[in-house]
This record gives C-alpha cells, structure tokens and sequence, in this order.
DNA sequence: ACCTGAACACCGTTCAAGT
DNA sequence: ACCTGAACACCGTTCAAGT
C-alpha cells in the first residue's frame, strides 16, 4: 500500500468516528469530503456503510476490551467481570451514536455480534474461564452466550439515568451467570 | 375517516407486512405501488418509515402478547413465562426480516422498546406479577428490566440452530430471575 | 376531504479521465 | 498504482392539480 493511500484510509477512519458518533446517519459522501478524498478514494477502501462502521466500531471496542486482563490481575475474577460488564456499559452510552450506526448498517448481526472474532470475544473468553476456574459461575457459558446476555445494554437511552437501568440488567446477568456455579 | 381512506390505510400495512417480512429495506415507494396508493396517501398515513414499521410490528407482535393470561391458565407461573418466551423468541425468528426493519428504522430504542406501552408491557407485567405472588422469581423485577434481558433474541441469526442458542439464552435469563427468589 | 403522480432533493455508487 | 469528481440511479418527500 502506498503511503499517501494509507493516509487517506486512517484519515476516514478519523472522521468517520467523529461524525458517526455525533450522528449514526451522517453521509458517506461528507464524510468523504470533511477527510479530504475523493467518493472514489473512499469506496475503494470501505465498499460499503456496514465495512465502515464495522472497523470504526471495533477499534473503539478494542480498547474496552484490552482492560479485561489488567482487571483480572487486581481483583476477584468475579468483581472484574462486574467491572468490566460496567466500563462496557459505560462506553456504550458514550458511543451511543455510534452503536446505532451499528445497528443500523449491520444487517443480521447487531452491536457486538458483527465484529466476529475479535478482541471483544478474547476479553470475554478470558474473563469466563478465570470464573469457571474460580467456580464462581457456572461452567460451559460460551463468549457468544454472554454477549447475548448483555445484548440489552445496546437498547438503552444514553439520555436519562442509564445508570440504573443497565445496573440492573447487569445485576440480573451476574446472578444467572452465577446460577448452578459449584462454589455456590 | 372515510371508508376508502380506511381501506387504504389497511391494504398499506397488509402490503408492508408481507414486504417487510420479505426484505427489511424493501422502498417504500414499492410498497405503495403494490397497495395501489398514490405517494401521497401513503405519507399521510405514515410520516415516516420508522411509524409504519412500528405500527406493522406492533401488530404482529400483540398476538404473542395475547397468550400470556391463557398460558397462565393452565401452567405454573414460572412454566408459563418460559413457555411465553419460548414463543416470543419463535415469533422472532419466525419475523426475522421484520425485526431487522425494527432495528434499522428505530433510532435510540430497539425492537420491543419501541412499541411502547403496549400489549407487550401488558404481557410481560401480567406474567412477572404473577410469578412474584408465587414467589417464583425476585421481587421488584419491571417489565422494562425483562424486555432488555431478553434483547438479544433480536441479534441471533434465524438461519442456523437459533434454537440452541435462544434455549441458552433464556435459560440464563430464568435463572437470573430465579436468583433472590423467596421460595428458593 | 381525500387522492394522484410528477417533480425535487439527497445520497450511494460507478467510472472515465487525470497524476 | 492511486486519485478525483462529474454523472447516474434510486429512494424519500413534497405539492400542485384533480375528484
């Protein structure tokens, strides 16, 4: 790839995160032109809405996802999969622009799902078998069970008090997860 | 309103639903085409595509709901909310293009949010109502905190084996409800 | 009071011409 | 090899004219 090309790819990147967040349906065709390429430039790098979104998304989740390991070498397996459902959370309402992107670009699979076999399926994985081991949940939830679980937390108003809401829906994830584990 | 404004408003959503179940983007333009209506009449009746998806799916959806006093008939609470959402999550699967034209048309509150207080809340607080009198499952649990629960039926994929993965799913939601319950 | 359909605006996508 | 931007196609929305 030459080098101005890969330029132009990180300079959509950047825009697009910025417009996206502010409004899920901001146009490709300004998004294009606020980074300074041409419709042509553009389409080449990301064919479509959903290629965009998706690598938008993922980076961001990314960095959610990586603090999974840090949590777990500071607390209670438990307690950090608590954490880190809360820092998700968290982001998820700040994005919230961008998580409607998501949900509406992504045709079958939707917030998380589309991302495939990511970072977020890593942390996930990891912070479940610390658990199981711990027997502090149940055995034999699968990543993909889990994001399932918090599925919820895409569904909420970023406006008026989240909080609570996705507190309890944690809540209530946590004490199924925590449904049938041995040490209980 | 007139009779023939009526008939028209009905052939509309009769055209939609088959249309919509088809393909979740299906033009709206086409859809009035095939119900035989002018542009116009059409944008009268529904501003907007997110009203005439909501309408369409709210309709679909209230047949579910109407079961849950029957299921409650002839099953112990806690069997007849699992039975419901049973059904629920085959009636998803089922409207599986409906739901992604939910998803895509509602802006910042998916699927089930959307409809509001509708048959569905009624539903879903009649069921979770009389599990709580028998002490089936936690007290104090809203019909707001089940619908987010339960949001990620909406995200499986309804070609392949949804229904090992919806079963999974809910059983995790039952059992969190189940958690804190005073007959356990 | 309600309807029709042409017309307009906007956005995604392509492609011939340029460097 | 990569880029630009005009051009095309499509769809949502409006509105003047009709019944």
């Amino acid at each position: 790839m030459r080098s101005d090309a890969q330029r132009n790819r990180e300079r959509i990147l950047e825009v697009a995160l910025e417009e996206l967040t502010q409004s899920a349906d901001a146009p490709l065709s300004s998004i294009a032109k606020k980074a300074g390429v041409g419709q042509g430039t553009f389409y080449r790098n990301f064919p479509n809405r959903e290629a965009l979104v998706l690598e938008v998304y993922r980076y961001e989740v990314q960095q959610v996802s990586d603090t999974a390991s840090q949590l777990l070498q500071n607390r209670a397996p438990d307690q950090a999969l608590r954490e880190w459902m809360d820092r998700l959370a968290q982001y998820a309402m700040a994005k919230a622009g961008l998580a409607d992107a998501m949900r509406q670009a992504t045709s079958a699979h939707g917030s998380l799902a589309g991302l495939g076999r990511g970072s977020v399926t890593s942390a996930v994985a990891l912070l479940l078998k610390a658990n199981e081991e711990a027997g502090t949940i149940r055995p034999g939830v699968t990543p993909d069970d889990f994001v399932l679980a918090i599925a919820g937390l895409w569904q909420i108003d970023p406006h008026g008090d989240w909080q609570s809401r996705a507190g309890r829906l944690l809540d209530l994830v946590m004490d199924g997860l925590r449904a049938g584990a041995p040490g209980s």
